[in-house]
RNA sequence: GUGGCCGUAGCUCAGCUGGCAGAGCGUCAGGUUGUGGCCCUGAAUGUCGCGGGUUCGAAUCCCGUCGGUCACCCCA
């Protein structure tokens, strides 16, 4: 805090210890869930060339008008750093041509916005999402949905909400836009100044304005819905029966929007209530997109990780007294610590963790350091223990210590191991 | 990109009608010459975010800047 030195840039966080151990485990779970859709795990890079997010996302999309972290290279070349995860995963879907035809793959790591940072919005931010590559069908709308919520459940979190919604076939998206727009413009002067601006910029928007007199305007507007073609209707209504079939608790929302161009049909939302204004926790939806010659369709989701940690920190706090599977070594006078430095190597080769104070210090002190590093065992030795060829084992957690040989230490500390040999 | 609030010890913050830079927690040491968490005693630790201005004198007032935070916008 002193200096800027200390400081990541603006919007770039560093994620210490505690955290890190979340993260980890939430990814460890993540993976073992994706396996089970028959996903596979790819990883595709953080720097591409700008027009690949320009043409897939859209060029008047926000994300790339306003918070693409874009820049010339010493060639000269236009690139940018990923603002999302779809467009690389769909690069490389197409460079695999018909090979990756029904390819299911899923990724972690950074992404990259520039946008002023607030909860639960960073300039480098984190997601874990899944693109399941194939034609149009219901069935895979609604799997990839199935493993979007099973996602959810398996981090622990219970009170998420997911919205869904049809965007439509892209060859209707402008006639729905200007059908809706027409529709709307009899109350324009009731609206919001920001809806009168969206009425021009991306009259979409409207839909999700919090302000009561916009909503009581769209009350007697019909759902979006409404101005689709009967065979985009079905297809949500396909969806949708797939899902109640798997019994799947998901509300229809027809003022649902999403700002990525290279979406059409299905598209939904996972809200959690713990996030403040940022509440979107997740997104997905159907997309089809151009590479040369090839197009790529599938559909897929994007989860933000700092969200979910958010929302998991929640309904569920860190156990931050845990004790962790360390054993810490406590050496009375110098030879006890030449001895001990021995002993380190002895557990580590057992595979326990282990460690000590490297320094001569009181015995006091040794203790006050095994407390705060949260170990779970100490290992006490003096001139008695050494003569005597034993060990003073402690519980921290349970304060129980007795006098053990060797064999019996390794028996009393083999649960702490961190890979069991086989 | 726009706006509100904030920036003082490792952490949480007080001090802000200008006049010696503080508290609690944590850390370290001792009380207990071999036992952590509880208690008692003591000690160490600061470019007061940074730069400039006003003033005899600025943590305090003014301007700028960087950062944090929340909201708008947008999205994960």
């Amino acid at each position: 805090m002193a200096s800027d030195e200390f400081q990541p840039l603006q919007g770039m966080a560093d994620l210490g210890p505690p955290e890190v151990e979340r993260w980890a485990a939430a990814e460890q779970e993540a993976r073992r869930i994706f396996a089970l859709y028959g996903c596979e795990e790819i990883r595709t890079p953080i720097l591409e060339r700008a027009d690949l997010f320009i043409r897939s996302l859209g060029g008047e999309t926000d994300v790339v008008q306003k918070e693409m972290y874009a820049f010339e290279d010493r060639g000269g070349r236009a690139l940018a750093l990923r603002p999302e995860g779809t467009a690389g995963v769909m690069r490389y879907v197409a460079s695999k041509g018909q090979d990756a035809g029904d390819a299911r793959l899923f990724y972690i790591g950074p992404m990259f916005r520039a946008e002023r940072p607030q909860a639960g919005r960073r300039r480098q931010f984190h997601q874990i999402g899944a693109e399941l590559i194939g034609a149009p069908h219901p069935a895979a709308d609604a799997e990839a949905i199935a493993l979007h919520a099973h996602l959810l459940s398996g981090w622990g979190l219970q009170q998420c909400r997911i919205r869904i919604n049809s965007r439509g076939l892209p060859e209707e998206r402008a006639a729905i836009q200007s059908a809706f727009r027409e529709r709307l413009l009899p109350h324009r002067d009731a609206l919001c100044e920001d809806c009168r601006r969206r009425m021009e910029a991306n009259v979409l928007r409207v839909l999700d304005c919090k302000n009561p007199a916009c909503q009581a305007i769209l009350a007697d507007i019909p759902p979006l819905t409404d101005f689709m073609s009967a065979a985009a209707r079905a297809y949500l209504d396909d969806v949708i029966r797939h899902l109640e079939a798997l019994e799947l608790p998901i509300e229809r929302s027809p003022n649902l929007v999403r700002g990525l161009d290279y979406y059409l049909h299905t598209v939904w939302e996972i809200t959690h209530p713990a996030l403040g204004a940022q509440d979107a926790l997740a997104g997905g939806g159907r997309y089809r997109l151009q590479f040369g010659g090839r197009a790529v369709e599938g559909v897929g989701f994007a989860v933000g990780v700092e969200r979910v940690m958010m929302a998991l920190e929640q309904e569920r706090p860190a156990n931050t007294a845990e004790r962790l599977p360390l054993v810490w070594l406590i050496a009375h006078g110098t030879a006890a610590l030449a001895e001990n430095m021995r002993l380190l190597q002895t557990l580590r080769r057992h595979q326990l963790a282990a460690r000590m104070c490297l320094d001569e210090r009181s015995v006091k002190a040794q203790f006050r350091a095994a407390d705060r590093a949260r170990a779970s065992h100490v290992v006490v030795r003096g001139e008695t223990e050494i003569q005597k060829g034993v060990f003073l084992l402690k519980n921290l957690a349970t304060g129980e210590q007795e006098e053990v040989d060797m064999p019996e230490l390794m028996r009393r500390l083999s649960a702490l191991r961190l890979h069991e040999k086989t």
